[in-house]
DNA sequence: ATAGTCATGTAATGAGTTACATGATTGC
DNA sequence: GCAATCATGTAACTCATTACATGACTAT
């Protein structure tokens, strides 16, 4: 149920469409919690059956602005101290791993160096996001910052990982 | 699609039944992907229908031994050597932390010390299945074996990252 | 005019979670 | 006899993905 938690730390931001969340979410949470269009616009819908939000106002294209109530705000809050973060660790790269015995050697060490390079690739693009996102003094691009340094150090290790664990296959 | 697989990567070792699987999930890829009895069950039912395994024994109270097909490893062998791991990283930890400014600084220093404290308990749990898993020389513990130094140098790398970022905020 | 962007939604399907239901067998 | 474990399944629900559908406004 963190989409919705996303959507209202967004609009604890700024009021904001359907569509501008969008946007939003594609510069900053999507890498931490990717969202379809669709899942947007139901979560919105629902959000304001609740009264966790509020459409404030109605533009062109039927463009509806929301804005969190009061009681969002308190669900923001309350899911910020209260709510155990849940670490469910999904990673079909990992699982792929527990089965490389089914492959030869030399196969193996092929998908571990893979990881290594992509793991490379990866730190390369953070390094290049790192300057754009340096300026911004607005909270999220503040604590989007600490998040991005976690994305660095564990493409970093990941890397690491990768090479040594290269070398364990022979 | 990765649950499909992971029960294929059990059963390429050995024969069993869906009950098996569950313990074996348990003990080894339960950390890196997750799954409910229902969903091995039901998992296990269109791996049949599909012609992936095979029912190969019936045992008491219905017991149903399940085998890998050659169709069964071939689609293995296929998904460790031409799929791409497609890493979705979902993390509501980090999810929160792009919205830690609806907080006092103290609340947010305190959710990362919360998190730092975490990633030592989880170093401290590695460390001690580490011995317990140290012996066994059959595939899935060799393997097993780099997935678990995986977790240990990401818990490692979560309590430097949360140590630091409680630092950065003043 | 027409391409591009703004803007919202529905439908179908698959994946994952929780809870429930049921009963056989084994070991003491 | 009884508790523990073995063993399989269904139902209801939520969450997530993909594809489709529709149309208004803006700038050139």
């Amino acid at each position: 149920m963190s989409l919705r938690h996303a959507v209202l730390g967004l609009l604890a931001e700024r009021s904001a469409s359907g569509y501008d969340l969008m946007k939003l979410f594609d510069v900053s949470l999507a890498n931490v919690w990717p969202a379809t269009q669709s899942q947007l616009y139901s979560e919105l819908g629902k959000l304001a059956d609740t009264g966790l939000v509020d459409v404030s106002a109605e533009g062109p294209r039927g463009r509806k602005e929301y804005t969190i109530t009061e009681a969002g705000l308190a669900e923001l809050r309350h899911w910020l101290t209260d709510v155990q973060p849940t670490r469910v660790v999904r990673s079909d790269m990992l699982l792929r791993v527990f089965f490389l015995g089914r492959l030869s050697p030399e196969q193996a060490r092929a998908y571990l160096h893979g990881q290594a390079q992509l793991a490379r690739k990866q730190l390369e693009h953070i390094e290049s996001i790192r300057a754009f996102v340096e300026s911004g003094s607005d909270d999220l691009s503040v604590y989007g910052r600490l998040v991005l340094d976690y994305g660095r150090r564990l493409a970093e290790s990941q890397r690491e990982w990768a090479e040594w664990a290269e070398n364990q296959i022979g």
